[in-house]
This record gives C-alpha cells, sequence and structure tokens, in this order.
DNA sequence: CTGAAAGCGCTAACAT
DNA sequence: ATGTTAGCGCTTTCAG
C-alpha cells in the first residue's frame, strides 16, 4: 500500500531526484544508459508521480469542475460528454457534482473545487437559472470567479460579466409554436417548469408573444408550470385533460415533461399525435425512441458541452473570451405532433 | 486571480502560519483576540487552503474515483447518485469518467486516478464485466489495487480477490423468466447484450436454465444478443419478429433495450402486451413511464452505489471487509408483461 | 498560547 | 550529463 516516491527510484539507481524528474518530464538530456536504469524502476515499482506535489508547484491541476442539478435528467450527462469529449484535448478531467439544485450544495461545491483548486468551472442549473437570484448566492460566484475561471451554461448571473455559453431558448420556443400553428393549431397549452426559473419564463414569454403576433388568444389557464420530471408532466396534462375546454395542442418545458404529458393523454384513452399534439425541448436521445417519437427542440446538449469547454479553455490561457456565445437550436419534426382533428 | 496564502494572512496578522493553522483546524487552543483577528482576515480574502498541499501531507485527498462506462445510460446515474449520498456522510466526493468501455480508456483513468492520489476507486463495466479478461488488463487492476481500495459493482476479475458488490443477475433472471411461464408463456425469446460479457452470458444462462427446468424448450433462434442499447433492442425485436415462427414474450438484457424491444413491436403493428410480452431488468425510472410501463427486474441501483461506497469506506479504513456483497433483485410487475393470446 | 523548523513529493534554477 | 537546493502551501512536532 505504500507509494514510493521519486526518491525510493533515485536511491536504487543511484541518482539524484533531479536525473528522475528528467527521465520523468524529458525536460533535459539524460544518458542513455542511466535513463534505462531509471525507466526500468519506474516500471519495476509501478511508479506514478505524485500529481498533488506537481500541481502544488506547477498551480495546475488538469480538473475541470463540472457543476450539475440532476444527473439523472438524460440532458445533463449529454451536455457532460460532450464537455468531457472536448476536453479530452487538453488532457483535462472532471470533478462532478450534483446539487438537485440546492443552492446550499453548490456553495459547498463551489468551495471544495476552490480548495482543490481545480483549473476551472463548467457551471449549469441553480441558481444561475433563477430569474431573482439572492445577490449573495450571485456575489459569492463572483468571488469565486476572482480566483478561478468559471463559465456559465444555459443560465445567467445578473450584473455579471461571467462567460456564458447558452441555447436561444426564446428562438426553440418560438420554433416549436408556430410548428403546431402552421399545422392548424389554435388552441395551445404549454406545461412544465418552475416560474422562478429563468428556463421557464423564457419560454413562456416566447410562447405568448409567438401565439399573441399570430394573432391567436393566449388562453392563460393552458400555461401550467410545475416542475421538470415526467411525474410533473403527466399531472399537468392530467389537469388540461380534466378541463371542459382542452388544448388541441401542448408545449412542453423539456422532453421529460413531453414524455409523461404522452402518458396522461394515453391513460385517458387519447391518442398523440390524433387527440393532442405534444412537443418538447431538448432532444434527449430518448425522443426518438419513445412512443410516438417526439417532435422537439434539439438544443445540441453535445456541442454545448464542447462550447463550454473550448470557452473555458480560452479563460484558462487567459485568451480573450466571447462573454456570449448563442446556440442555435433546432426544430426536430417526428410523431408528436400532427394536424388537429377535423 | 492571485490565490492568497497561509502566509499572507499570518503576514498580514502579525502571527505565524502556524497559529493560522491552529484557527483553520481547531488543532490547538489559540486566544480569543488573534483568532478573532485571524478569521477576520480569512473572511476578508475569502481564503480557502490549498487542498493539494493538505493532501501531500495527510495523504488524504477526499476524492472517490467513479469509473463507469456510459454515463448516458440512466443506470449508472443512478448507481453514481446512490454512491454520492453515501459518500456525503464522510466528506467524500467525485472525479467521474467515461469510459465508453473502451479498456485504454480504464487504464487511462486508473492511471490518472492513481496520479491524483483519490482515496479510493468504484469500478463499474467494461474489462470487469468480461467472460474472459486478457490477463493483463486483470494484472492491472491488481496492481493498482495494491495501492489504492478499488471496489467493484457488478463485475469480477479472474483470480482476484477485490471486493465485490453486485446484483445477483442470475436470480434475477429466473424472476423474470419465471413470471413469463406463470403467465403462459411457454415460447419465450431473450434479447441484447454483448456475449463476452458476463451479465450477458449469466442472463442467458439463467434464461436457458429455468426453461430447461420448466420442461419447456430452449429455441437458440430466439436468443439475439447484440448490445445494451434501445437501437439494439429495436432491431433484435425487429428479427424476431421477422421469424415465421415467433415467441410470444420476450427477456430483455436491460430495460433500454427493452424499450426499443417495445418500439419495434409497436412499429410492426402489433401490441404489448397482447400480442408480445416483454420484461426489462433494471429498473431505470424511465421503466414507469414508458408506455406501456415495464415489467422489469430491479437491481436497486442506488442501493448498489451506496453499498459500493460503504464496503469502499471499510477498506479505506483498513477495516475487514466483505468479499461479496450480493443484492438481491426483485421482480417488478406493470403493464409489459401478459397471459399469451388464447 | 505561540513560534521555528522540518517535511510531504516534486520541479526548476543554479552549479558542477 | 548530473547533483544540490530552494521552494510550492500546509501541518505538526518541539521549544519556548
Amino acid at each position: 500500500m505504500k507509494q514510493i516516491t521519486i526518491y525510493d527510484i533515485a536511491d536504487e539507481a543511484k541518482v539524484s531526484v533531479a536525473t528522475v524528474s528528467r527521465v520523468l518530464n524529458g525536460t533535459a538530456p539524460v544518458k542513455v544508459s542511466t535513463r534505462a536504469k531509471i525507466e526500468a524502476l519506474i516500471h519495476k515499482y509501478q511508479f506514478q508521480p505524485n500529481a498533488l506535489a506537481r500541481s502544488l508547484l506547477s498551480k495546475e491541476t488538469g480538473i475541470i469542475g463540472f457543476i450539475q442539478p440532476d444527473i439523472t435528467n438524460p440532458f445533463f450527462p449529454e451536455v457532460f460528454t460532450g464537455a468531457e469529449q472536448e476536453a479530452r484535448e487538453s488532457g483535462h478531467t472532471f470533478f462532478l457534482s450534483n446539487t438537485i439544485g440546492d443552492y446550499s450544495k453548490e456553495s459547498e461545491y463551489l468551495n471544495i473545487m476552490q480548495e482543490k483548486r481545480v483549473d476551472g468551472i463548467i457551471f449549469l442549473g441553480g441558481r444561475i437559472n433563477l430569474k431573482d437570484c439572492d445577490p449573495c448566492l450571485v456575489q459569492e460566484v463572483v468571488e469565486h470567479a476572482k480566483k478561478i475561471p468559471i463559465v456559465l451554461v444555459n443560465g445567467n448571473l445578473r450584473n455579471t460579466d461571467l462567460p456564458r455559453v447558452v441555447t436561444d431558448e426564446y428562438a426553440g420556443t418560438v420554433l416549436a409554436v408556430r410548428h403546431l400553428i402552421e399545422l392548424g393549431h389554435t388552441q395551445i397549452g404549454f406545461i412544465g417548469g418552475q416560474c422562478q426559473t429563468t428556463t421557464t419564463s423564457i419560454k413562456i414569454r416566447a410562447f405568448r408573444k409567438t401565439l399573441r403576433d399570430e394573432g391567436l388568444q393566449v388562453k392563460e389557464d393552458w400555461i401550467l408550470p410545475d416542475h421538470f420530471s415526467m411525474d410533473s408532466g403527466r399531472q399537468q396534462m392530467q389537469k388540461l385533460l380534466a378541463m371542459s375546454e382542452k388544448p388541441t395542442a401542448v408545449c412542453c418545458v423539456n422532453d421529460y415533461t413531453a414524455i409523461g404529458a404522452i402518458k396522461a393523454v394515453v391513460e385517458n384513452g387519447l391518442k398523440v399525435p390524433d387527440d393532442i399534439s405534444i412537443v418538447g425541448f431538448d432532444d434527449i436521445q430518448l425522443a426518438h425512441h419513445v412512443i410516438p417519437e417526439l417532435t422537439t427542440v434539439s438544443q445540441q446538449a453535445y456541442e454545448l458541452g464542447r462550447t463550454a469547454v473550448k470557452v473555458l479553455r480560452q479563460l484558462m490561457n487567459k485568451g480573450k473570451v466571447k462573454k456570449l456565445t448563442t446556440l442555435e437550436p433546432q426544430l426536430v419534426i417526428r410523431q408528436s405532433t400532427a394536424a388537429p382533428r377535423r
């Protein structure tokens, strides 16, 4: 169990630690014979230099902190996978946290990451997605950002100039609503999301505006935010279906709620899209495995992750960074939307 | 951007670093007035002690390495969530890797984790799930395990005594097959998984044995391993449905393939469970949101994660550990299984 | 109660 | 080509 060190190698090879360090890093020429001797020892003991000691000196850990709310919602793993892919280029690896949108956990992780001297942080969800975030929580992030590069993904912090990478959720929602209108729908509802959340409020705003722009009436009763889960989608759709006057199409805050919504429709003996059209948001992998396959707005989660790392890397290299990178979402038409009955 | 150190604090407080260290750790009494002075400074500069320096000394990083093949398959995030929950008790956090079952990536991560001196490693998937693993790959893990505690989850390494936490997949499969037989099925197929994988071979073995024990015939053409993805389930079910003689029920290697299989059935204009019963394995959250809700075998993913951390902790504390902890799977009957037609 | 100093494992001048 | 040595930031004896 004892970890062996550069000294152990040096002793046995009868050279100084500097020489061992040199063969380890190829940082200066070493005689072939002594190099061979040292390499043999390294192999013999399966010696791995202590990264803690190295980092203490170099001030680099090669670690990126990834703060995200729910690893169980496939959207985040997809972003993570993109980030990981991109990070390979620069040899960075990840320290992952699961905050469940709990602000105190975010603080905790922010501190831990700072203590562990990660090279940078990618922040998703939680407080950066709040319409009205407590200034203290904002300030906390700003303080950390003074010491360590942070990029915000799909979120924002008021009065702050942290670099951000976002999907244009407004435009995405417009795409979704227009699609429904073009199919001939005039009675459209909105389901899911939390009001205090920017994702939700942006989407609802785009929803209302598009409806009005197209000369349609916005029925407030049909706007039912609640949560981001499948269960939530199911429940809200249930409510909608219990109303005397029902919409013929529904926009959902994300694919998870959309899947729940479909479930509710089917449970009521109705059919998607025949009786009611449903459109999601995110385009998680599952979206085209569900029955019926989900029409949705692609956020390019993977690309979002890659881009976040690219921006973070610029920041870490003290290069100039675009304060805002926007990815354009795309409408993906599949089976869950169709023209309304008759 | 400059990180401040214990020296900066000591200087400004006109005390020695030792004293600062004492208030930081509460490791010895400090006069109230000097303590106050120091604490004020710590707050003023938002000082966070450098964990690298600490770990260098303490030989503990508070980090657990989590090696897993596919963060995109919800089963793994569920295990991870359980692990994280349990790890909070001891203040451990996670270093995550995504190996995509690529053995060279596993090696790479094993090395990185070793260099970073993580306190322990939880290993899922990849080589530990191989029926016939290259001895070199086995040896590599064994070498690492000499230096750092490793626990294997749902896998094994031949001729090795690394502690393991596993679901009894054999028993789980028996449960699934029996359920189908009790419903009256006699024509049963098996879909998904990779042959070289122990999960798959254990399940297929249990599948065959149970069928025979119940006096039923095993039709080899109906055993179609391939992969673990939804697409794979869809394709294999497609093949099954194209056969002249078809089974009336199908066991799937996991929930993902089962969902793909349902998809294929519906695409062929048939119904689950009316025309064909389907049972999955894992009981991912999605299983009860899919239409029809999936009958499956619960692996208690969350519990698996918790247990893995518990065992790992014992190992880290050099306590005695059970070499093998087995979790009993449970049959969860939902809507995707029913008695065969007529 | 507090300070001086050694040392954790490694790298990077600076010598030789 | 190789050795010596001074840190990196922190904890921990050992003295006062």
